[in-house]
DNA sequence: CTGTTAGCGCCTTCAC
DNA sequence: GTGAAGGCGCTAACAG
């Protein structure tokens, strides 16, 4: 005996509330918004029916007609990064204190298409409702309100929420400077990102202020993913002169980094100093535990929603670009260079 | 200069289509929906116009005619339990691989309600549409199709997923008694939740089979969180003969359980074995990596979602209860046991 | 094959 | 204060 769906429930609707309260719909639909002409009894007694039935008003009709919904969609290509996750959990808390809504993502049909198409048939899934975007592009004619976290481009007249990677880089530079450090090596990010463009300077500036030539040896570049950060770990530690330190630009590439120097017999922090980016959560429980920066990703997610909600309600928004700030979290994956030239 | 919202785009209907291919609305539906009956070179001209103008159909007005969305909701209070981020890719990839449509969640101006509320909410918020739940409650009458994902309780006439408690439970014991262990701590989970309970009757059965006596002193209770799991380890810790191992019903107690052994001046695997359940990702990287058994929470919410889907478009599924296999993974967190009693 | 006609459930004037 | 009527954008009969 299989379970098929009986379809219950079926469509307990405004009418049926309006009948069984004695009244017509248009009261019941006044007293759902909470408009005020409406005759305290009246309200209470629609009130109790409502509550009786279980009714809720649908979505699909609210918005059909008021042609907005307390929808908040997220454009996420893709679950499996955690920085996008630990976004969503900002973005979610947000939502929960925000008292808002519902937020929804999508993928499947629309894959084939492009970004822009992705984008514009999201809008009207959603009926012309709001969206905060997460990945790559965001540079089309805007067709909704709309804010970008991390975007790969600036934009000019477009909402978003950075972190301060520049500045980022450039602190835990200092730190292994500091640290006695002189070879330093630099796992890249997408070269195509802003954000791993600015690393990269962040990692330059820093050598600059040191008065460290650098060596386009040292400068290795990766996508933010574990196994390329092996790789590029792996070709830093076969140069003629290796670094002793390597800043990644992201905690997966950090962790493949690692992976690396374990495997070319190298410990770390002893032999060798490694430091990340992102401070995702699993990092804190790395062994060694992952000195990297922080930059405050639910946070952003957070903020970003803020923004958005503030657009939404039609506020002005001043700064259209919100630069989170970022911070070194020290743990154990980096030492002093003793000795050594 | 601030940025405020101008409401682009904003009215591009399918009316607008028909007039620009110069046929009547009901032609674009039909080319919208891929209808058989649509002479080829309309339906080419038609597309072409929708592509031109970028037109995307409100799933609103879809919706609230045909009575269904492609629309698949997820019930979720909580977006920091790794278990249920686990499952939610699942719950993605079977989304973007059985080529559906859509993935929304909430929150927000439904918290203070019921859960049974807020399921009704939803499935009307969604227009009637179908819902994957995850967390605790499931049992009173189904407005919508709706599978479980490891519920808190037997329903018979709902859909669920869960894995195989029992057994897991039993391998890990079996493999801690296998290690010569015999005075083994538990730390339990949410005692109202079937799953928490399941594990330890697996935990009770592994002893009976080894002819171990059960010391109730050795089974505490906690609630899944690393804060219980240390609490439960360090009560078991300072028992007069304190157990040589643990098995905790989920991992975050699983690391807990390891703070609170170092805490004590113990090291990990040496002095205490300890064994977690459910395998999330960070407890991979932990030091020592921990041993556990994998439920396979994503592939969970990926047969979840295959089976909503199938119930969606009216397929008598047969099994109403998936039990996931689960399996040992074996890592560093246990050792033998030497010498001693 | 294609156009015409009705609503889906709700909100919003506009009368009363 | 409340009811009646019209329409949001779309799909589902029914005609042609």
């Amino acid at each position: 005996m299989g379970i098929s769906h009986a379809r219950s429930n079926k469509g307990i609707t405004s009418q049926d509330v309006a009948r069984a309260a004695g009244v017509s719909v248009s009261t019941v639909s006044r007293v759902l918004n909470d408009k005020d002409d409406v005759a305290p009894d009246t309200y209470q007694k629609v009130r109790g029916v409502i509550a009786e039935l279980g009714y809720a008003s649908s979505l699909a009709a609210k918005s059909l007609r008021s042609r907005r919904t307390g929808v908040i969609g997220l454009i996420m290509p893709d679950l499996e990064d955690p920085f996008r996750i630990q976004a969503m959990k900002g973005i979610h808390q947000a939502i929960v204190a925000l008292d808002y809504d519902l937020i929804a993502f999508t993928s499947g049909s629309i894959k084939k298409h492009s970004k822009a198409e992705r984008e514009q048939h999201y809008v009207s899934l959603l009926n012309g409702s709001l969206i905060v975007v997460t990945p790559a592009a965001t540079s089309f004619p805007a067709a909704a309100p709309r804010v970008a976290i991390d975007p790969n481009s600036q934009c000019p007249d477009c909402l978003a929420v950075t972190a301060t990677n520049h500045v980022g880089a450039l602190t835990a530079m200092e730190y292994l400077i500091n640290l006695g450090h002189r070879r330093i090596g630099f796992i890249g990010g997408r070269p195509d990102l802003l954000c791993a463009q600015q690393r990269l300077q962040g990692y330059e500036t820093a050598l600059r202020q040191a008065g460290i030539a650098p060596d386009p040896d040292l400068i290795t570049i990766g996508d933010f993913s574990r196994t390329t950060g092996r790789d590029c770990a792996q070709r830093l530690l076969s140069l003629a002169e290796p670094p002793t330190a390597i800043i990644a630009a992201n905690d997966q590439s950090a962790i493949g980094a690692i992976e690396a120097a374990r495997a070319a017999g190298r410990r770390v922090p002893d032999d060798m100093s490694v430091v990340g980016f992102d401070n995702i959560p699993e990092v804190a429980y790395y062994d060694p535990a992952l000195t990297t920066v922080d930059q405050f990703i639910v946070k952003m997610g957070y903020v970003a929603t803020e923004m958005l909600i503030r657009l939404i309600q039609g506020e002005r928004v001043e700064n259209n670009l919100y630069e989170m700030p970022t911070q070194l979290v020290v743990r154990d994956s980096c030492r002093a260079l003793k000795g050594g030239d």
